[in-house]
RNA sequence: AGGAGUGUAGCUCAGGUGGUAGAGCAACGCACUUUUAAUGCGUAGGUCCUGGGUUCGAAUCCCAGCACUCCUACCA
């Protein structure tokens, strides 16, 4: 036996004997099912001073255990909060051994008297304590909690019991989602669910995982983007659909990437990027009047205000503004691409100006602002202004300097569309890209004018909740296995 | 990919200039029938991330690697 090993069993040799002593007792320490338990924030909700005979039945995790004794305090947490369960030789006579083998990590469920205590914590003085499952590992630190990130993400299953205000976020999060969709069904568009493996990724220009299919001998992508299937919708005559999943992009990891995130795509046929406007305003002052306090955010240092009605700014605009070029001087954009150190020779004009744009606008743009009117090099999927064909009517939404929706007015003209496309082959080395003739196609029966608009569903929840990084938002982000 | 930081007991963290490794919580033992991070007394617990190097001597200094965090880059 090595050291490591000596250590571990050391550590947890307490648990190994309290288990082997409960089995010894005729106690199963994994139990099974558990019925009736109410949740411990409801129990504490009815409870009332000075009446008799009120009974209660909880179950869940004990994450503090005070032994007095003759008396054992527990607090319980279940997934609604905790409540205090007092454990009384008088009451538990028979079992009180087992009892003293109970500790910190343990589920269990317990029934018994509602009463409260010298100090007023509601209790339940249980006279049936029946244990749901033994834990067989050390809970982490009792103040702190689990303080290590990285142990955090790897082990988000203590995170969340041990840290509940991470269980709190992640309830909003479902909360919001419910929202959402509410909101969408409200207004008469359909959820549906597309592809997630494309033998074309399109709809975005961002590198896509690759996978086989045996059976088929076929290589697959991950989708980047539901787009042009969603799109297809409209072709089939779905007026209002919207889709919310995963994308994966096979890109960098950062506060604001997680590989795979959740995006909301939808689409309203008849509608224009003016519409999505209203709707993305709409949508988010809802939520952000529904879960957060006083129409306001604090996201790290920024203090994000949503005061209605949003900045809506034309793209070139803020060039001038934050950037100080004209867009239509491309000398004066390329002299600032020089001045802020990004290279630009041999690039696309439209390519620069982006470059030029990202890096002096974006991260100003605190307060929700929507940014219009790209150069239509960068939209190869929007429908051009008609009186300037140089600019699409396409919108991206900054809060907080983070991109957290683009949308778009649809095109569809397949003949536009397929040139598009095939300027876009032609600047991209990457070997995957393929044109999407189905796509064309699809066009060309006839596609409705349309309205499109994707949100990020991650960073729309960092923003509600304040949180600052994405894997605080995404349960099980992608890490680096651990060391071997 | 580049820069900065972190890695010490199961957990949370201390360990100026190199000299036998520290605390709190958790664990174990004893006491305690109204505790709230219960308390008091006692015991035990270490590959100081890994591998090299300098040195009489390294948790500490140097080099390389691993993991994580933040920033930058990549990212229609």
């Amino acid at each position: 036996m090595n050291m490591e090993h000596q250590k571990m069993s050391n550590i947890e040799q307490a648990r190994e004997d309290k288990l082997r002593a409960i089995k010894q007792m005729g106690i199963d320490p994994y139990g099974g099912r558990y019925e009736i338990a109410e949740a411990s924030a409801e129990v504490k909700a009815r409870y009332k001073d000075n009446e008799e005979g009120q009974k209660a039945r909880c179950a869940g995790r004990i994450v503090l255990l005070r032994d007095i004794g003759k008396l054992i305090f527990i607090t319980l947490r279940d997934s609604s909060g905790t409540i205090q369960i007092g454990l009384s030789k008088s009451l538990l006579e028979a079992q009180w051994k087992f009892m003293k083998l109970l500790e910190a990590g343990d589920i269990i469920g317990a029934a018994g008297q509602l009463g409260k205590t010298k100090t007023g914590e509601i209790t339940i003085w249980a006279d049936e304590v029946v244990l749901l499952s033994k834990s067989m590992l050390p809970p982490p630190e009792k103040w702190h909690g689990l303080a290590d990130i990285d142990l955090r993400y790897r082990q988000r299953y203590v995170d969340l019991w041990a840290n509940p205000e991470v269980m709190e976020r992640f309830k909003k999060r479902a909360a919001i989602l419910r929202t959402i969709r509410e909101f969408l069904t409200g207004r008469g568009f359909m959820e549906v669910e597309t592809p997630m493996m494309q033998t074309i990724a399109g709809g975005a220009a961002a590198k896509p995982f690759i996978t086989h299919h045996n059976t088929l001998d076929l290589d697959l992508f991950l989708r980047i983007a539901p787009e042009l299937f969603l799109k297809r919708l409209l072709v089939g005559g779905m007026e209002k659909v919207f889709e919310i999943n995963r994308n994966f992009r096979n890109e960098g990891l950062s506060t604001r990437h997680n590989p795979e995130f959740t995006m909301l795509e939808l689409y309203e046929a008849y509608a224009d990027y003016n519409v999505m406007m209203d709707l993305t305003e709409e949508l988010i002052c809802l939520l952000v009047d529904k879960y957060c306090t006083g129409g306001k955010v604090q996201f790290g240092e920024m203090a994000v205000d949503f005061e209605r009605p949003w900045r809506r700014a034309i793209y070139a605009q803020l060039l001038k503004e934050y950037g100080g070029c004209d867009i239509e001087n491309i000398q004066s954009v390329r002299a600032k691409a020089t001045e802020l150190g990004i290279e630009h020779k041999n690039m696309d004009d439209a390519v620069v100006i982006n470059g030029v744009f990202e890096a002096t606008v974006e991260k100003n743009l605190i307060k929700p602002t929507f940014v219009k009117d790209y150069p239509a090099a960068l939209c190869p999927l929007t429908k051009r202004k008609k009186d300037r064909p140089g600019i699409a009517e396409r919108f991206e939404l900054y809060i907080a300097g983070m991109e957290l929706a683009n949308a778009y007015t649809e095109l569809n003209d397949p003949a536009v569309q397929e040139e598009n496309f095939r300027l876009q082959l032609k600047g991209q080395h990457e070997t995957m890209a393929k044109m999407d003739e189905d796509f064309v196609t699809a066009l060309k029966y006839g596609m409705p004018p349309a309205g499109g608009l994707g949100i990020g569903i991650d960073r729309l929840i960092m923003i509600l909740t304040g949180a600052t990084s994405i894997r605080d938002v995404v349960l099980f982000p992608l890490l680096k296995p651990a060391k071997p």
